[in-house]
DNA sequence: GATGAATGAGGCTTCATTCAT
DNA sequence: GATGAATGAAGCCTCATTCAT
């Protein structure tokens, strides 16, 4: 049972969150922390009677915080975005830098979502969210903004092909991320690194090909769109 | 209800098939191929039923042919891989061809695979087959055979980068052609092109980068390995 | 575990009714006549894995047949109808017997009802049945039809009083049988044709009130109507 | 959320009461009121949380006052054969005084009973209280001199038919009043006062039959009697 | 005393697999 | 050999009841 991510994790401060007793909100958030873990482990599907026993609850109290499954990925890529999004603007902050490289701030930011499991959770395309809820849509538009800025500063400095946009880079990382059933999660943690510096390389300047489509963005993938 | 691939494919004769009526054969064949579309409309699991009834035969009758879901599972995945063999010879003789461009054709044969969905299906890594299964391994053998050949000659030819191997490129085609849940096909579909080209773009010579880890061979993601 | 009726239940031909095995009809039926045993003994809400109990299948078996709660009570429904036309359309031709006496004839046809508990059954009441489905309404339409004939026979001859109608006596049918929670069945049944004979008296002409509100019909009962 | 009675309602003074905060006495009261009403218009099965919700309650509360939901039925048991007990003797004072008709008085005190849900409350029968209970057995006791006073002087006066006791005309008003699942609640009270006056009319002298059974009472529906 | 939260048992439903025709 | 039907295990969710603040 591993740990995705080794620092503490803020719960997600919603507005309508009234006054929550000492027990319940640590145990809201084991419960947010176990689903990420359990999702990254065994996927989407994974049974939430799972997620509660990694809790150390009982279900009946996962379904008390989460009405149904949705509510619990809602939460879980609320968490996930606001991760993300701390690492976007950390790059950014490297890219800023004086002497700071803004591709190779890039690559950090992509190696360290990676790192932590973070774009294989990403829910953004995931069946199981509201796709017009606001708490969510908040999040994706600052994330949006965030690493379309990133990604404007190596285009800018001009190490980044003019032909992609942040839906790329996002869906090469959840996609290259996502755990392979039968394969030990160890196993292609080791290659995972491997293969996202390929994709990165191949996001370098000068564009070694002609993309076929359009470059992507996050709207793209939102259902109904 | 689409067909991945619209050529009629050969039910892979193993040695120890006795005889079948001429109607057991046929169902054989329609199940296999209503087990690989079911996989790549629903993913892997989908019901049993699911895929007899695509098929038009009777669930036990799916069950006489295949006592379980692996045995089925294995059968699709002989397909595929000879499948996609068959894309890999084909892009080799381009490679050979007088005015052959061996990174070209080792590009033509990524997106054919693509294309065919052969990588999302490709259960190499799945969880329900054993990774001893002496059809499955002559097949891993002989793919494994000629997709080095196709990159030894783009390696050789100076276009392809030295320090990736067969595996890299299998994973990368295996995950970037995985199905989104919650995304249209059809939508994805559009991108799986485009965001392997950039892969393949990271694969060609010069290397733009160092990459870690090391080279992988299909060895690399059999269970017990 | 007492069955309600005695005699052979036909079971209920409907057009659709492909070519279903000798021994899944007789599951079918048995499914059915369970169903209608425990909803007479333990009311609409009984667990269906009690129904499947009391048949002798699996509860799988249930769901295979009537694929939620709604389907088999409709089930139910029509079997119950059925039965209550029939002892209607019995106590029709001994109204019109030459030394027939109408309103004994009705009498002995709520009596024989009560008997066999169809009453409590009779789901046209029911939260839990499309008020719109083509066969219960057909069925409706004929017990109405077998009803007030029956009640206008008894009404022409002077003995019925002139302000109800079929509704009403199929409330108090309805009403006067349902089981009392924590009495025991059999010792209600002792009272049921006692309080039921009441209201027969109290339907008999000449009428002793002036009943409020206005002569009740099964539309009445009909949900949106 | 309609208040069945409108009339304030005392708590009932048990004996053993031992001296409760004027606030812990009023939410014992708001939570029997809300029990009542839920009961009236959910059933018997409405959860407790629902209950504690309309008195405004924590659920804790709810189980500190009334360790299971029997001890709550109880109450609410009491509560209603008390109301039951003052519209009796209303209806009696009624009956003795000098124009006036005890069958009258008896007529109107059943369709009180009625028009306040009472009748379908009455746990006289109910699964949920034990039957050995002192403060209901009072209850009835007192109840039933109350309703046999009212009877018998409608016997007397040659009103009522002579084959019957009270425990006919309380199955009448219990089973005539209980609420019809899947029919609007306001669409069923259109009724019922047109059905029991049906049945009032059967109970008037002379008997028009011989009726089956024997005259019911109160201790005819206690169970293990 | 009052409260919100936690719990486990149980009902509903689906699905892989086995059985009878 | 082919089929439809039967089965039980397991997942989801609710609710009566208990616990910790």
């Amino acid at each position: 049972m591993t740990t995705a991510a080794t620092e503490p994790v803020r719960p997600v401060e919603t507005a309508r969150a009234p006054k929550l007793r000492a027990d319940a909100t640590r145990n809201r958030e084991r419960i947010v922390l176990a689903a990420r873990d359990a999702f990254v482990e065994h996927g989407a599907d994974v049974p939430l009677d799972e997620i509660a026993k990694r809790a150390g609850v009982g279900n009946a109290t996962l379904y008390r915080n989460f009405p149904d499954r949705s509510a619990l990925v809602r939460e879980v890529a609320l968490l996930v975005k606001s991760r993300i999004l701390a690492l976007a603007e950390t790059a950014t902050a490297e890219a800023d830098a004086p002497d700071g490289v803004p591709f190779d701030a890039l690559q950090r930011f992509a190696h360290a979502t990676v790192a932590e499991k973070l774009g294989a959770l990403c829910p953004m395309f995931s069946s199981h969210v509201d796709p017009f809820d606001p708490d969510l849509t908040e999040a994706r538009v600052r994330l949006t903004a965030a690493v379309s800025g990133l990604m404007e500063r190596a285009r800018a400095a001009g190490e980044l092909r003019a032909d992609v946009d942040h839906g790329d880079l996002f869906i090469a990382i959840s996609q290259l991320t996502r755990p392979l059933p039968g394969t030990s999660c160890q196993l292609l943690d080791d290659f995972v690194h491997r293969h996202l510096q390929l994709f990165l390389d191949g996001l370098r300047a000068p564009a070694r090909s002609v993309l076929p489509g359009r470059a992507a963005t996050f709207e793209d993938f939102q259902p109904h769109h």
